[in-house]
DNA sequence: AGCACTCCTGACACTTTCTGTCAGGAGATT
DNA sequence: AATCTCCTGACAGAAAGTGTCAGGAGTGCT
């Protein structure tokens, strides 16, 4: 039995039973050694299936493998279609990718009628113009914020000065027609933010901000207030304003 | 990306599209050659799932393939909660309150870790300015495209001219500032715009339009070229072409 | 009919991964 | 303490995976 077969054989035998299961018993049913079902075992915890196991107990596939069937309205489905289609047209490109996926998830355990309202929902998020493109990977920027990692960003600002920073990541701004990221700049000692757009280099360190991301953006709120125009004015900071329809592209 | 993953990776890109893929776009989202695609779908086909291929065409998953799905990535989870704000920013209030329904019901049946990935997301979809108030019940106008039935309308165009008509509705296209219904309008035998914050009384009736939906949104998309300055109008309708990469801005 | 596109197969050399064996560590339960 | 079990490392031989090249055949468009 080749390999991928056997890990699905694997997560099959996981799944249909209760109590846990040893690895010899796992070894016996595939016609493999055992250690081969433990390296089999890391295989599958490495992409994600929550098997745990247990010294002296064996091996229990703990619940969320797979998405239970889901009952949805009619106009949840809708609603849930437009986000999809707003993050497929304002989301970056690899963003894309993974709402479909999600998208497709979702409909593949939904009732036959509901898939259906998915399919035909009448709701759109057009966009005009053209979105921003990007030098650096988004993804990895969005993994670096997930995960709360330092970044070090060589950044050109909107007077056309390179620098290169390293900046504890917060969040990650979906605008009209720009991107940005906030973040507390440690050469600066303070929080900014930075156009996706005009990022030239990013690299993901390893090490961690001293705090949690929660806890920094909740500074990042506070301060927020004594500069209210920054984020929901019209005023703000340029770099954190969507281009308006009409202005020029950098 | 070993080959168990790519196995896993490819049922997915498959049951994400509707329609079919061609081996090299496979290729180039796996970072393979196109030979090895070729490898892994007959491996795929061997153990059970139905892709169907044509020459010519490229493969579609065909239905009837019910492995539910693996359950959704951190990654989804974000891209799905940007969704989620952007439709509770952008859509009409009483969407924002369908979705976050929608939501709960889908972090309901997440594992606890997941629902973390959903509550922490670090994506963010701020809007500046003041979105439209509508006159009418935007709930009302998306039940009435969803069940297909003809609307009477009251509306007052760009004009300020107010005239009154019974319309069949397309689609509803969710802009930055405005929303926009797309309609077959009796009185002028043709499709229309309208945005929903001049519509000033809306009547759902009973009767259907004598087409179907789909069939009403295939005709508009052909005529949509065919009248670009009908689109590029101010009222409207420039909004709901898909914007085209390099195109000029309008 | 011709053309472009696509699925599909075979062969071959090269690389990578997989696998079993052996040896040992560490946690859990009895 | 004894036993059961998960877990890890090393190593060498076996197996599988991979890209490249070459070619066949079906589909749809002009």
């Amino acid at each position: 039995m080749a390999r991928s077969d056997r890990l699905m054989t694997l997560t099959q035998a996981l799944r249909r039973r209760r109590h846990p299961v040893t690895a010899a018993t796992l070894a016996e049913e595939t016609a493999v050694s055992e250690r081969t079902i433990y390296r089999d075992i890391a295989s599958l915890q490495a992409s994600g299936v929550p098997i745990r196991g247990e010294a002296g107990i064996g091996y229990v596939l703990e619940s969320g493998f797979d998405l239970p069937p889901l009952m949805l309205t009619a106009e949840e489905c809708e609603a849930m279609m437009l986000g999809a289609r707003f993050v497929r047209q304002r989301g970056d490109a690899a963003l894309g990718r993974v709402i479909d996926d999600a998208i497709a998830k979702i409909e593949a355990v939904l009732p036959e009628n509901l898939r259906l309202s998915m399919r035909e929902a009448s709701l759109y998020a057009p966009v005009f113009g053209t979105m921003p493109s990007e030098v650096i990977s988004v993804e990895e920027l969005r993994r670096a914020v997930r995960d709360n990692r330092k970044i070090r960003l060589r950044y050109r600002d909107l007077s056309e000065r390179e620098t290169t920073r390293v900046v504890w990541p917060v969040l990650l701004g979906y605008f009209e027609r720009t991107r940005g990221l906030v973040a507390f700049c440690e050469m600066r000692n303070d929080f900014r933010h930075f156009r996706t757009d005009r990022m030239l280099e990013l690299e993901v360190l390893e090490s961690r901000p001293p705090r949690r991301r929660a806890v920094l953006l909740k500074e990042w709120e506070k301060t927020r207030d004594s500069c209210e125009h920054a984020i929901t004015g019209v005023d703000g900071p340029a770099d954190l304003r969507p281009a308006r329809p009409g202005s020029p592209k950098s």
